[in-house]
DNA sequence: ACCCGTCAAACTGCATGCAATTGAGGCGCT
DNA sequence: AGCGCCTCAATTGCATGCAGTTTGACGGGT
């Protein structure tokens, strides 16, 4: 197993990549909502970094298509146009086709264990904020990309996952996410199989339920504090833990 | 035509945009190889910003995976290996499937003339140098891609085109367009004729020719100075011209 | 009451300066 | 001669400062 390699690629330092990684998480757990304002300064503040690196970071995210970035103007997070969804979820359902193929029963048995554990943390999630479960499911997928070995594949998988993530947040009514984890369940089981035929057609239509689910009056909300909302995402454990928070400032 | 939309997301001003833009061509044409040194402080000056904007443009092109970053260390063009070179093909026959299957009998008449057109670039360019048609045949894809008008599309597109480019530099026999060219316009036919099964098998085909003409010797080159290889890239046009060259400091 | 012009605060764009790390050459030792 | 250590130039990591642009708020005019 070697699933770290896909971010390590992209980020110079490593202040830049922990940066990318709270703000992805508080994106596609929807504590920054689409149009949110992200300034220099008050990332890096709440970073505890310069403006230089959280600079650095927006540009990262923008290139992945997260954020949006005008120029001299406030960097936000990204509001994909309904257009730039379907489009989104199509390249997401041919690329996890391939994921598929080089998957379908050559899974080995801890690969299998590893990712029933996923499923059973979604089981166990689904109690908790719908955020959590969201980010659960859309990281079930990354974790099968992972299986592949193929950093590429790796890459874009997260990436149109991740918009995807952000959109279903801008189109989609309340996430009923039972469903989703029986046909995560169902994806391993004929993963497992070997059966490819089948697993296309269920991952097919899974991501189709997913996509479909949308509605097509994006749901307005406005206002908190960017230093408040993303204090629980300042250091990023793997489950859900919140570690140390950097010299919080809070001036002005 | 509404090319510029894609690089518009990924770039704060435009300093980095120029920057990355002119590495992408350099290196897509070879004249910088796998392994080649990019130093911060060297590329600043080449095109007349600080290392800050290199810097920058830098870790957008690792973002893309033309360039690798290590902590520390001079940044280098990228060296994929064999095996990360046929995942991208994949994915790359993957995703030009979609573009096949949007465009297919849908093309403008004026779309169809620039197509023919960029062909005929191709065509004159035979006689030229091997590094600009091979470029040519690159953005001839890229061009199909812009015609969904599915900006996600087209970055991914041409993010493993020129991943594809670069592969090919290390792994393949020098090219032979001409085939290349009456492919392309193989290809063209069939998507006015609507005939997608048709364009399919074709692109496939003909992605499958392009990488299977590759070796497993990769051809070692070494040693000219960043600041003479860059000179004709300082600024790009939209051909092939070298227009205007940003104080030419040639230090040390 | 509403609209428009002006102005100050906020923010980005970029360069530069300083500290830390690397790796390459030189020197001495065996 | 070969091998290892040590020192120094080259280079990156990062913060900060200054200049230009945008925002939005206030006040006067209609």
């Amino acid at each position: 197993m070697a699933p770290r390699s896909a971010s390590k690629s992209a980020v110079p330092s490593d202040k830049v990549g922990v940066i990318c990684r709270a703000l992805r998480r508080a994106i596609i757990e929807q504590a920054l909502e689409p149009g949110a304002k992200l300034p220099e300064d008050s990332l890096g503040e709440r970073f505890g970094v310069s403006r230089t690196i959280a600079r650095h970071a927006l540009g990262q995210l923008a290139a992945e298509g997260l954020v949006e970035l005008r120029r001299n103007r406030i960097a936000v997070v990204a509001t994909p146009s309904w257009q730039e969804a379907r489009d989104a979820f199509d390249i997401r359902i041919e690329l996890e086709r391939l994921v598929v193929r080089q998957l379908a029963g050559k899974l080995t048995k801890s690969q299998v264990a590893e990712l029933n554990a996923h499923v059973d943390a979604e089981d166990r999630a689904r109690d908790g904020s719908d955020a959590v479960s969201i980010r659960l499911a859309t990281e079930f997928h990354i974790l099968l990309a992972n299986m592949t070995n193929s950093p590429i594949l790796v890459r874009y998988v997260s990436e149109v996952a991740y918009r995807c993530c952000l959109t279903l947040s801008l189109y989609s009514r309340p996430h009923s996410s039972e469903c989703a984890i029986n046909e995560h369940r169902a994806i391993i089981a004929a993963l497992v199989k070997g059966d490819e035929a089948k697993v296309m057609s269920l991952m097919h239509s899974h991501l189709d339920s997913v996509a479909s689910r949308a509605l097509v009056a994006p749901a307005p909300r406005r206002g908190r504090d960017l230093l408040d909302i993303l204090a629980p995402y300042a250091e990023e454990g793997d489950g859900g833990r919140v570690v140390k928070l950097p010299k919080v400032v809070r001036a002005r």
